[in-house]
Order: structure tokens, then C-alpha cells, then sequence
DNA sequence: TTAGGATTGG
């Protein structure tokens, strides 16, 4: 039997190949030998349609790579099939297949060829005694079963593997294997041809990009990819070389398996065969491949909640279709939710009633959430075919700010423009994708009775006009009438017109009921001030640069061999290797005689630079940045930090800070558990510690007038700790987003929500007149919002 | 064949 197919099956073979067989490597050919009981092993790159010789036999040829020396110059040789064989070979091998060639006679050519082909060609016949095992995955071994059942030989010494090529390593006109991290991507689309077609744009270690073109008329067939930074693995993917780089695009028998690409994720392959290899070495490659994109993709996409649309922006949007709708020939109306609310006024698609096609009655429950989402051109076939209740992801929708000509209000308008730029499109989340895991269960915690309540809260408060009001109408009714703010105190006294107050005579403390209309500074991170309550100053936040410029001068100053190993801390100290031969000495506070673990450790350190220290308070809990003196450790320029903690930069008021000798903190040392709070650490150094501060003006109206009220808050109104948000982006987000749900830009006064607040009116008086300044106090913002 | 990454129109 001289063609066989061997059934690989987790990489193995069943069977060993004959045992006196003996591999023979591609670059080490030599005419004249005997290579009866030679084989040699490769991936087959070019196969020739089988024709006949002038003399009537069958004529098979093959181009066979050496997949173990891929970087080799000549890793090619043609095999030229002659006979029943060449028959048979011709039914089976395809490009990218495995084979190999057993009991060959190898030839000379006449001029060596530059291509990276062999100098030499193999010739092989059934009459010369030669074998060709065909190595067929098990993902293929269906077909070829049904075609030929008879060869399936067993045998297993040989473990023929897929070879996956680096991105650096790849030729022109070679059909490859290789797995490559997800750096862009197009959903599947329909292409102007006959298929889908969706690009890919790969990276791997070798740092070299590779974008796919891939083509298929099974929207299943191509790979399932949902995010940037996922991973795949292709099998036979054709290389070209377009425009001067390499490019890969599908070719017959492109399979694909995608991974999600989370380092600790379940490697569980997406993919649409039901038989796939898998290995144990594959799942460590994807694990290998997950560590380093870690540190080398970059996945932070836009905004993806519906709550955190700001006008005029691209992104994607993980939601539920809950209505679809024809709206004409090149546009189609897609309604979908996720559970969030959108913080302004939103468009709605008309459309008649009868294209309209979900549930009428969840629709309407579900009004306040839903967005309409128009999708154009060369979408509109796919969004046409979307399921109702199908969890999606929508990829680069624009928000357009708009408004109607009948609107005194603007709203935001979400469009899926035509064409595919930055990913443009549609795709479509299994149930089993851990992002829809946790929108399903959001979207069943979202209570839509509450809202429900509310309305019929309304209607009695209204009167009547809930048989009247459009949605749109009692969607601002109902605005109008909840608070987005709470009262954390006084709830007995009773509301003040904002007109009584600003004709009555200052202190005084009121309820008032009222609606932001502006606010200052609308770049929030200004409104971050240092605050020192003693002599009640107010400052900027020193920035980066104050500080290194402090530590720069400091470090001019050596510190002091003879400060380092005292009874309360220990020292450890070097010169870096650069130019500059800067001595470094850092300071381990300890406790009862011993040191801690970094994370409960105050260090002090000596000629550290801003990144040095900023490393510093990573790993150990408190950093105190110092210079040596004659006889003791000092404090820096206040202007610096004198601690940093975690994210925070402790400062103290030059004003009113006395510093004392660092010594002095061996008296927190020596307590039975430091906390080392940074009020404490102030106290016994003699710092006056200044408190982060946010200070906003609010623009305060009702239906009787206006005020301007100050807003002083440490921690309590936004539920955020001042001193943490300007070094933490979840927390200004979410500043952000309460700002907005404050007071939502582009909306009449009509249809802001109301504020209630307590205020107290205080004298300010200078050389030429009193004047009234009026204060919020013991509010908050109501826990919804935030 | 199709597309070959690189937003904003309805």
C-alpha cells in the first residue's frame, strides 16, 4: 500500500512508521546515495494538477518545505510522483498538509534555483519501492475516511505536528500555520462579492503585524473574534506580498480557532468544527501568548455602557436587541439596552408601527433604556438578519449630538455609518461569552418596577396627566420630580424659595429644592484644591514637576554615612552606575526591633528620583522622601510631598507647620501596631497636613430665582475621597457621570432634575462692603446617580 | 471575486 494516511489524533499517531525508516533533512541530500530507508518530512506549499507523460503514466508534483528549518535558505524540494501513485497522491494531499516521503531517488537539477527550492528534486514510484504517508488531522479524518477507509495504517513513532511560523519568519506564496494576538479587527461583513469577508490584523512575540484578509461564504467559518487582544490560531493561511509587506489571506482548507485572550480565562476554543486538535502544548502556547500581550497590547477600548456616552465619539457597545426595524433602502433601525441608562435626551427613529417587529410590551417597559441605533449600507443586510433578544456587540457607533427643528433641546443620536473603517459593523455574542454572562445577569437585576412606581408616583402627584403625557413627557415629569441628591440630616425642616433666601439677612441655614443649571470648573480635576484647615487657606496641587525639580536639589546632597543604622531603622544604600553616581540611601523604619512586611513599612529615603519613589510606594506602605543633615535626617521643601501614600501625596501648610526631627517617628514606631495614618505621621513631624478639597460653584435656580452656592466637600457629596481622584480614572469617570447626571448638558432648565440641598448663608466682609456667600452642607449625591 | 485597517452622511 504505497500511499497511506496516518490518523493523528492529540498530535500522536496511532501506529510507528515502518521501523527501519530513518528521517533524512532536506539540506543534507546528496545524489548517488541510497535513500531506500530515508524519509523525509514536510508540509506540502504547492501541488500541480496530476496530468499524464507522453507516455501514458500519471504525473503527480509537489512542493514539499522542511517545517523544522523554516529560516533555512533552501527548505524546499519539488517531489515528482509518478504512476498509480501519483494517482492516488493527487485525490488526497492537499496544500498545507503534512507528508511524508519514504524510499525516494533524489536528483540533480541542472542550475540551482534562487527561490529557496532545492538543487535536487525527489522522484518516487509505487515500481521504486517508495511510500508517502499522508499525515491527516483528526479535524479532516472524516473525509478522507469516507473516501478511502482502507488506508487508514496506524502507526506512531512519528508525532508529525502542525509547525507554526513566527510573523518574522514568513515568505511570500507559503501556506503557513501560526497563532498571532487580535490588534484590530472587522467583524465579519458582507463583502461586495460573494462572501463575508473580515480583516484581522495580528501581532505575535516576533513583534511583526500580519493583517488577514478573510473570505467565506459561512459567516461561521470565519474565526470569532470579539475583542481586540483576543487570540487565534490559523491553520493554511496563504501568505502574498501586497504593497510591500506581507499579508495573509484564506486559502482552501482555512481553519481557524479563536481563544479570549484574559490571562487566566478557560482556553476554550471558539470555533465552528465540531473536531479540532487541541493539545496540552497549544493550551500553553495560548497561555504564553495571553502573558505577553498583557504588557504589550494595549485593550482599553472607548466607552462601552450606554450611561457613559458623551456626544460627539466612536465605541463599542455590548447590549440586547430588543426592537428592529425597517426604515428604507439604505438604513435600518436596530433597538437595543444594557441595562444603563443614557445620560441625555436620545433620538427616536420614527418608524410605522408594523415595520416594527419585538415585543411591544417589553418595549414599552423598557423605554427609558432602549436606544435606537441606525444602521446604513452595507450593515443594513446583516442587522436585517439579527434575532430579537440576541446579545450584540456594535463596533464604532457614533454619537452625533443633533436637534430637530421642532426641539428646543438637543439630543444624542447613535449611528452605524456605512463602511468598515476602525471595525466598523455587527457582531453577534454567543450566550456562553462571560461578557454576555454578565450583561444578562445586569439586565435581569435592573428594576423595572421601581421605574414603574415612580411613574405612578407621578400620575398622582400630576393629577391626571399620565393618560395625556407621551413617554418622552413623563420620562421629564418623572425627572422633575426625583431628587438626584439626599439630605443626610435635618430632614424635618421644610423648603425655602431660592427668592426668600437672597432677600433675607446672612448666617442662616435653609432646605431649598432647586436645579443646577451651570457649574464651575467644568474640568472637574480644577476643582481639586489642598485646603488647610488651620489657617484656612486655600492651594493648587503642587504638579509632577515642583517635586522632581525638589528631589533634583535634594540629591545633590550625599547622604550621611553616619545616620544610617539607628535603634529604629535600617539602612541600605548605593551609587548608580550611570554618570551622575547618584548615592541612594533608604531608610526601613522598624518595629519592635524588626522589619516588617513591606506592606505594613515606612521607609525613608535619601537621593531616590520621582519614578524611583513612585516604584517605592507600590510595595510598601508608606514612602517619606528625606536629606541628611549634620546630625539627623530632615524633611524636604514643604512644596514637595513630605509622604506619599498608595496613590496620595501628603502635603503640609508652610504656614503653620513647625517640622520637628524625623527622629521623632521612632515614637510611632515603638507603638504596639503603627497604622502609620498619615495624621499621626503629620502630627509627631509638626506638620500641619492640608486636606484634599473639591470646590465647585453651583449655579442653584427655582421658579423664584437663583444663588450661587459653594460646594466644599472632602468625601461626602460625590462619594469620593478628594485626595484619591486625580490619580485614579475610575473615580473621575464616575465624577464624570454624576456631573451629568446633575446637570446634563444640552437640556432646558424644564428638563434638568432636581437638586435637594441644605445651604447656609455666611458674611464675607472687606474694606468697602459685606457680602452674602451661601454653602452646601450635609447633602449628598443620592445613590442611584453614583 | 470580495479587500488590502485608518471614522464623523443619512
Amino acid at each position: 500500500m504505497p500511499v497511506q494516511l496516518l490518523k493523528i489524533i492529540k498530535g500522536q499517531s496511532e501506529t510507528p512508521l515502518p521501523s527501519h525508516l530513518q528521517e533524512e533533512n532536506v539540506q543534507h541530500l546528496q545524489e548517488g546515495c541510497d535513500h531506500t530507508n530515508k524519509y523525509i518530512q514536510g508540509v506540502v506549499t504547492l501541488s500541480y494538477p496530476l496530468t499524464k507523460l507522453g507516455d501514458g503514466t500519471d504525473f503527480f508534483k509537489i512542493v514539499l518545505q522542511d517545517s523544522d528549518n523554516l529560516c533555512s535558505q533552501i527548505n524546499s524540494i519539488n517531489v515528482l510522483i509518478y504512476g498509480k501513485m501519483a494517482e492516488e497522491c493527487a485525490k488526497i494531499i492537499r496544500r498545507g498538509e503534512t507528508v511524508i516521503v519514504a524510499g525516494f531517488k533524489v536528483v540533480k537539477l541542472p542550475t540551482v534555483k534562487e527561490d529557496g527550492t532545492h538543487g535536487y528534486h525527489l522522484e518516487v514510484s509505487e515500481e521504486a519501492g517508495s511510500a508517502i504517508y499522508v499525515c491527516v488531522l483528526y479535524e479532516c479524518l472524516n473525509n478522507f475516511f469516507l473516501l478511502c477507509p482502507h488506508c487508514i495504517m496506524p502507526f506512531q513513532s512519528v508525532a508529525p505536528k502542525y509547525v507554526y511560523t513566527p510573523m518574522n519568519h514568513l515568505k511570500d506564496g507559503t501556506i503557513v500555520n501560526l497563532y498571532g494576538v487580535v490588534k484590530f479587527f472587522k467583524p465579519p461583513y458582507v463583502s461586495k462579492g460573494t462572501d463575508y469577508c473580515s480583516v484581522v490584523t495580528l501581532v505575535d512575540p516576533s513583534n511583526v503585524k500580519l493583517t488577514c484578509t478573510l473570505f467565506n461564504g459561512n459567516l461561521d467559518s470565519l474565526p470569532k473574534i470579539y475583542k481586540v487582544g483576543d487570540i487565534v490560531r490559523f491553520h493554511r493561511i496563504k501568505i502574498r506580498e501586497y504593497n510591500g509587506q506581507m499579508q495573509g489571506i484564506t486559502s482552501a482548507g482555512f481553519a481557524s480557532l479563536t481563544f479570549d485572550g484574559t490571562v487566566g480565562a478557560p482556553v476554550v476554543p471558539r470555533t465552528s468544527s465540531k473536531v479540532y486538535t487541541f493539545m496540552d502544548e497549544e493550551q500553553k502556547t495560548i497561555e504564553e501568548l495571553r502573558i505577553w500581550a498583557a504588557s504589550n497590547i494595549s485593550i482599553s477600548g472607548p466607552a462601552a455602557k450606554l450611561s457613559g456616552v458623551q456626544p460627539m465619539q466612536f465605541f463599542d457597545l455590548t447590549c440586547q436587541l430588543v426592537g428592529k426595524a425597517k426604515v428604507d433602502g439604505s438604513s435600518f433601525l436596530l433597538k437595543v439596552w444594557d441595562g444603563t441608562k443614557c445620560p441625555y435626551p436620545t433620538w427616536k427613529v420614527p418608524v410605522e408601527a408594523k415595520d416594527l417587529e419585538g415585543e411591544k410590551v417589553l418595549l414599552h417597559q423598557l423605554r427609558n433604556f432602549v436606544v435606537d441605533i441606525l444602521v446604513y449600507d452595507n450593515h443594513v443586510q446583516l442587522a436585517e438578519s439579527l434575532k430579537i433578544g440576541s446579545f450584540l456587540r456594535i463596533y464604532s457607533i457614533h454619537t452625533k449630538q443633533a436637534s430637530a427643528d421642532n426641539e428646543d433641546v438637543s439630543h444624542i443620536e447613535f449611528h452605524l455609518h456605512g463602511g468598515t473603517c476602525y471595525g466598523r459593523g455587527i457582531g453577534v455574542l454567543p450566550e456562553s461569552n462571560p461578557d454576555v454572562k454578565e450583561l444578562k445577569a445586569f439586565l435581569e437585576s435592573v428594576d423595572l418596577a421601581d421605574s414603574q412606581n415612580m411613574e405612578s408616583m407621578c400620575s398622582m402627584d400630576l393629577d391626571g396627566t399620565f393618560g395625556n403625557g407621551t413617554d418622552l413627557e413623563l420620562d421629564l415629569q418623572r425627572c422633575q420630580q426625583l431628587s438626584v441628591t439626599v439630605l443626610t440630616d435635618h430632614q424635618d425642616l421644610s423648603n425655602t424659595e431660592l427668592k426668600t433666601i437672597t432677600n433675607s439677612t446672612a448666617p442662616q441655614q435653609y432646605r431649598i429644592r432647586a436645579k443646577l443649571r451651570t457649574y464651575k470648573p467644568q474640568k472637574l480635576h480644577q476643582s481639586v484644591k489642598l485646603h488647610c484647615s488651620k489657617c484656612n487657606s486655600l492651594q493648587e496641587v503642587p504638579d509632577g514637576d515642583d517635586f522632581d525639580f525638589i528631589l533634583r536639589g535634594s540629591a545633590n546632597t550625599a547622604p550621611n554615612p553616619e545616620l544610617r543604622n539607628t535603634s529604629w531603622y535600617e539602612s541600605v544604600t548605593w551609587t548608580t552606575q550611570d554618570q551622575k553616581q547618584r548615592e541612594i540611601a533608604i531608610h526601613f523604619v522598624k518595629h519592635d526591633e524588626m522589619l516588617q512586611y513591606p506592606e505594613d513599612t515606612l521607609l525613608m529615603i535619601e537621593g531616590g528620583t520621582l519614578k524611583e519613589i513612585w516604584k517605592l510606594t507600590k510595595r510598601f506602605k508608606c514612602v517619606i522622601p528625606v536629606r541628611s543633615t549634620e546630625d539627623d535626617l530632615e524633611l524636604l521643601d514643604l512644596s514637595a510631598p513630605f509622604l506619599l501614600q498608595g496613590n496620595v501625596k501628603y502635603y503640609g501648610c508652610k504656614q503653620c507647620s513647625t517640622p520637628k526631627p524625623v527622629k521623632s517617628l521612632s515614637s510611632i514606631a515603638a507603638e504596639q501596631q503603627p497604622s502609620w495614618e498619615p495624621t499621626e505621621i503629620a502630627q509627631v513631624l509638626g506638620i500641619e497636613l492640608l486636606q484634599y478639597v473639591f470646590i465647585m460653584k453651583f449655579t442653584l435656580v427655582d421658579e423664584t430665582g437663583a444663588l450661587n452656592a459653594y460646594l466644599f466637600d472632602y468625601e461626602k457629596f460625590f462619594q469620593i475621597p478628594a485626595s484619591e481622584i486625580l490619580t485614579n480614572n475610575f473615580l473621575q469617570q464616575k465624577m464624570e457621570m454624576t456631573m451629568n447626571t446633575l446637570c446634563p448638558p444640552g437640556r432646558k432648565l424644564g428638563d434638568l432634575p432636581w437638586l435637594e440641598c441644605f445651604i447656609k448663608s455666611y458674611n464675607v466682609r472687606d474694606a468697602t462692603k459685606n457680602q452674602v456667600y451661601y454653602q452646601i452642607f450635609d447633602t449628598t449625591v443620592a445613590e442611584d446617580v453614583v
